[in-house]
DNA sequence: TAGATTGTTAATCGATTAACAATC
DNA sequence: TAGATTGTTAATCGATTAACAATC
């Protein structure tokens, strides 16, 4: 493809105005102009159009954006419009959590939940099966998985991320508080509690807010 | 002050920093010089060294750094070196998740779950007190609350927010999925799973990983 | 057609990397 | 002292903002 590639930066902001954009058109607005949008967000015009542009153009001179067109294509770009088939490592609180939330209206389903404790073999979350470790790579490979969330102690998360590599895994969504170390065509998405809460921590310790 | 404003980008660093240079003081290792520590984190030594010297000169010529003084002074910049009081809003998965999580360690005590639910109060999670909505206020101002983590449904954390606001709250940490609108004095961190989800499924949706 | 607003090029701003003199 | 490595200035790269011609 002879795509130019799109920046990290740009990518983080789609989801913002997908979130925006569905919110807008639960309201009935049918059409929005980028001057509109940015004063709903806080973004400059000039960002929205040239983000946007990285895509396709999907406006119109004189008249802007349709909403649901918009909503619609960016949903696209993001891959929310298919659905993806994902399993929970870790059965504790935070998997748990995890299982309960309704990822499934962004097309994200959660097929099964792994934990060692074998009490908790042939229990079920939300409909959604518990599991144990050694059923995993056969499932992984049967149910065709394309995410793994590990939500595990670190001292356990690199050994199965290394599991889940070997049977094919497309990403990992990490809430284990290390780097792991995958290869280039597994994507790891990183969800560091800790670092966020220490930015947060930073931002209160002196005035840096108001400067 | 004087200080030059930091900027996010650099900020957004330091917990990492600090992450690797406590593995390394653990590994018992007394210096380091950029250039190792940029063999073992992605960063290049010229970052490491501009980063650093936004918050003052913290290596010697010819030696590199100490990791034991590194490590402290970072910690220093972060405010995890004293110890900041928290109430968690929302007695859900994710608020249990949350108080169960041992977050001491890293410098944030929490002292209480609010909970809407009156089958609750007077019940306890790890030793933390759940406590009902009608007291949030007292205990605010009472403990002294500096963060307080929003894991309620999109519905009501607006209204709870202002309510936090409106006692002296300085920080809030969100997860619920809107862009919190508060004073300028009051730090908002956002920690957003369906945009972090999303992110992810671009990465896999067409092979923009190896582009 | 006239007005509005995009798509896109050019200008600016900021962040990262490279280079090197200062110095331990 | 010689070697190593910082702190810092300069060069490069990338991202954001401004401007405007194209066009609905």
């Amino acid at each position: 493809m002879e795509e130019r590639e799109i920046s990290k930066a740009v990518i983080k902001r789609l989801p913002r105005y997908y979130r925006y954009l569905g919110e807008i058109l639960n309201n009935g607005i049918e059409r929005i102009s980028s001057g509109e949008l940015s004063g709903k967000m806080q973004v400059t015009a000039s960002q929205i159009r040239q983000d946007l542009n990285n895509f396709g153009g999907f406006g119109q001179q004189g008249y802007g954006y349709n909403v649901k067109y918009l909503y619609d294509e960016i949903g696209k770009i993001l891959g929310v419009n298919r659905v993806h088939s994902m399993i929970i490592i870790g059965g504790g609180n935070f998997g748990h959590a995890l299982a309960n939330y309704d990822f499934e209206k962004n097309g994200f389903s959660t097929k099964a939940i792994f934990d060692i404790r074998p009490e908790l073999n042939g229990t079920s979350i939300r409909g959604i099966p518990v599991m144990m470790m050694d059923e995993l790579e056969e499932f992984v490979k049967k149910e065709d998985i394309e995410i793994a969330v590990l939500t595990l102690p670190k001292s356990k998360v690199e050994e199965v991320a290394d599991r889940l590599v070997k049977c094919g895994i497309r990403a990992l969504w990490n809430f284990a508080h290390l780097d792991l170390d995958v290869p280039d065509d597994v994507v790891v998405e990183n969800v560091h509690l800790v670092d966020s809460l220490m930015q947060l921590s930073y931002r209160i310790s002196e005035d840096n807010s108001e400067e």
